[in-house]
RNA sequence: GGAUGGGUUCCCGAGUGGCCAAAGGGAGCAGACUGUAAAUCUGCCGUCGCAGACUUCGGUGGUUCGAAUCCACCCCCAUCCA
């Protein structure tokens, strides 16, 4: 029901090209998920979605339990059905909820006690409960409850939260209870390379499904974060999918997948499209500028996406100067299907063995590290 | 023609003798954004500039040590009455 195939490795450069089985169709790796926290990838419907290669999306336990609630979407028949996307589902945990919401937490050993950010409610959420949300949310992939910890991170810190975070993981895998769905560890250690090996390490003796790599891209510099991939990527196994959490800028995926990650989520490409700003092949562009004011071009001349096809930079600042909500669409469809396709190029540059001359030529016009 | 209320920095609008280059909005400009408390947040927003200086509150003149604020006249605007 589970089964992730590494089709091939780049020579040039040991990016890994693979395919993951889910319940709900096949996901082409590298890939990039886009962010539905709360079921629903901000501004775009399920449809559009899939017209920009979409093949998985993210949805987000911390927020679906404070609402609408796990209940109620169990009732509605599960979140694929909730939400009426057909594809695979990841649901992330809430331990980064819990680590970005950290005023309101407190953690212990049994579990993480935290005030809701809607209405200052007390919860409590354990790998158990965690567990169990995600179980009745019905995602085809499952995030453990992990203690995510920060930049800069005192290494007594980052040893307790590690450890902490392997314990809750055997609580996980003890407590699951769907074979349908397929549950990922996530390694912790912060930036402390033996943390993050023996994390690695330790996680790579479970028989599970895949990885998430977690706690990073959260402010140190780019150069350590792939540090800490080249530290951890080796300790997993070849034939199970790396997943880089939270991850990212164009040239973090491209990065990253060089540093042998498979699967990549994040904010930022809807994020900044809600404020503004577009990626290109030759950095990102802020089309809320007043330089573009006159710009009748689209955002990029060979995009194949919505707003490129249609739209001047002209319109699209226009409607962002005047609050119209389809700027907000428009960029997102941009910035979504700039990282699909971004992710499809790169893939059929690993099949062809020159993925590295593929990163190369992407850092030649967009710039290493400017995100 | 008469009565009343007004004219403030791009716009709206507060300010009725010094603490005013002038509150607060808006607009504008720029920056931030990486497992989404984000269609959000931050900064700038009279001119030149390091300090500081200079010009500004319809116009002109006056009172005062000192005026956006008080007085006189004038010009506009709004509403009402003829």
């Amino acid at each position: 029901m589970f089964e992730f195939e590494l089709l091939h490795v780049c020579r040039q450069s040991g990016a890994r090209r693979g395919r993951l089985h889910t319940p709900h169709g096949v996901i082409e790796t590298p890939v990039f998920m886009p962010v539905g926290t709360q079921a629903s990838v901000k501004t775009l419907s399920p449809d559009e979605l899939e017209g920009l290669d979409a093949s998985i999306i993210l949805s987000n336990t911390y927020h679906l339990h404070l609402r609408p609630g796990e209940d109620l979407v169990a009732e509605a028949g599960g979140l694929h059905k909730f939400m009426r996307w057909n594809r695979p589902i990841l649901t992330d945990s809430g331990g980064f909820q819990v680590f970005s919401l950290s005023a309101l937490r407190k953690v212990r050993e049994d579990g993480v006690t935290f005030r809701s950010h809607l209405d200052g409610s007390k919860h409590f959420f354990s790998p158990e409960s965690a567990l169990a949300i995600q179980e009745q949310l019905g995602a085809d992939i499952v995030m453990q409850f992990d203690e995510c910890s920060a930049w800069p991170c005192e290494r007594e810190q980052a040893d307790r939260a590690m450890r902490r975070t392997l314990r809750w993981l055997e609580r996980s895998i003890a407590a699951k209870k769907r074979p349908d769905q397929a549950l990922f560890g996530i390694v912790q250690g912060a930036f402390y390379e033996d943390l993050r090996r023996e994390c690695a390490r330790e996680m790579a003796k479970s028989d599970l499904p895949g990885f998430g790599i977690g706690g990073l891209s959260v402010g140190e510099p780019k150069d350590i974060m792939y540090r800490m991939l080249d530290v951890v990527c080796p300790e997993l196994p070849a034939g199970k999918p790396r997943y880089l959490m939270g991850v990212g800028s164009p040239d973090c995926l491209v990065e990253g997948v060089c540093h042998g990650v498979d699967m990549f989520d994040c904010v930022l490409a809807t994020r900044v499209a809600r404020n503004g700003t577009v990626f290109t092949r030759h950095g990102r562009l802020v089309v809320r500028g007043a330089q573009y004011a006159r710009d009748f071009a689209p955002i990029e001349e060979d995009c194949d996406c919505y707003a490129c096809r249609n739209f001047s930079r002209a319109y699209i600042r226009h409607l962002l100067k005047a609050g119209e909500i389809l700027a907000l669409r428009l960029c997102s469809i941009h910035n979504l299907r700039f990282l699909t396709k971004l992710m499809q190029d790169g893939r059929r540059a690993i099949e062809e063995d020159r993925y590295l001359d593929f990163a190369e030529q992407f850092y030649a016009h967009n710039g290493r590290g400017t995100w």
